[in-house]
DNA sequence: TCGGCGCCGTGACCAGGGTCACGGCCCCGG
DNA sequence: CCGGGGCCGTGACCCTGGTCACGGCGCCGA
């Protein structure tokens, strides 16, 4: 992610814009870096704005009673986050912190509101891109209603190696539990047992997928 | 709810056309009943088009391998499912059923996004809308992630009530328990549990709410 | 070089909750 | 009036998966 222009540009919803409009958006965007870590917000606070990574990435969670957390989405460059608040005006469902030094370009709100309205098509492109978040979200309830820890970890590996055969795993095991709603120890064990049962090879933090349909199985 | 104008009035985000244009929608609108139980479509079917109900409810739903069911919502007279698949293209998420002998007006896919187009005010509309869905999945996720049965059931049984001190359960066990992503058995033995320790009183469908105090405890 | 910290693996334990089976109740239709 | 189907309550059983504890490894900075 070179420039903060080419960031905006590869937002889905704000790629709608024509060149100068995004140029003029940029001009009045702030900067600001955050450790890994940081925490950007948390779940009750007001909008702040659009949010947009430059680099970086960053989790959107939920924690409960007992201290665990539930991983509702990773978002790397070129991508904007919680823009909910900025829809309807209520306060952020969910906590979001860095999972690596990120930086984060801000747009005001009252700059993407004035947008919206002097630009219909904008209009249309968010309205896809809630829809794909919805989307994900109705994914997620799927696989924690009804499937069990062996078949949601297969899934995440699976998405993560696309169509190759081999993950370089991005994040801790910590990181995976909370992303599939369990915890570190369960993850590690079933791991284990998929290489056990030949289904994948891992080598440190490469996991080799053997057998694609023993693991969705 | 009387007339199709009505229903059509009712839905969250058509009350921001003006009274003309509805009329000319109502006009263009097919109807059709659906019986208690009867399917309105499946999980992975082709857009159907805008569907509002007139009277009756609908559940959306998902089904797992083992034929578990998970509802993602209930929707009743004067609101509109399934939208999603509208605003992306893409097939249904989920499954929809009648849970009781239900109206449902349909406006065809072309003649929505007509609308989409010509009234910019829509799509504001939308936005708010898909918003509130996303933030009833977020809610869902949190609790099936990280809330254990008896809270999901304490939670339900709130927000039924609202202010009242007792609810008229409009649902069997059964339905209760698909809502909160667990099974009938469960929905009967922690109601059980529940009276026992003097949180609430139950007197066959009616549920007295006692102790909210202990209720979410 | 050493100490500490973050991450990972594993064993032992435990409990929430899912499954199965069965019996009772209510209501409706034949 | 009876029979059956839908719904509910409950006991017994078991297994997934969460918790706790501990030890090993690898890396980095003092």
């Amino acid at each position: 992610m070179r420039s903060r222009l080419e960031a905006l540009r590869s937002v889905p919803f704000l790629r709608t814009l024509d060149e100068p409009t995004l140029k003029a958006v940029d001009a009045r965007c702030a900067e600001k870096v955050y450790l890994k870590n940081e925490i950007l917000f948390l779940e009750g606070d007001p909008p702040k704005g659009l949010l947009v990574i430059r680099e970086g990435s960053v989790k959107i969670y939920k924690v409960g009673g007992t201290g665990r957390e539930q991983i509702l989405e990773i978002e790397g460059p070129g991508r904007s986050v919680a823009e909910l608040p900025l829809f309807d005006g209520q306060p952020y469902p969910a906590s979001c912190a860095a999972i690596e030094d990120t930086i984060l370009l801000t747009m005001p709100v009252r700059e993407f509101h004035a947008l919206l309205e002097r630009h219909p098509a904008l209009s249309r492109a968010v309205i896809a891109s809630l829809s794909q978040r919805l989307r994900r979200m109705v994914f997620l309830v799927r696989e924690l209603s009804l499937e069990d820890v062996r078949t949601r970890l297969a899934n995440l590996l699976l998405e993560l190696a696309g169509s190759s055969d081999q993950v370089e795993l991005p994040w801790t095991h910590q990181e995976l539990a909370a992303r599939i709603g369990t915890v570190r120890e369960i993850v590690s064990r079933t791991l284990a047992r998929m290489a056990q049962e030949g289904a994948v090879r891992i080598e440190g933090r490469r996991i080799h997928l053997l057998d694609r349909a023993r693991l969705s199985s």
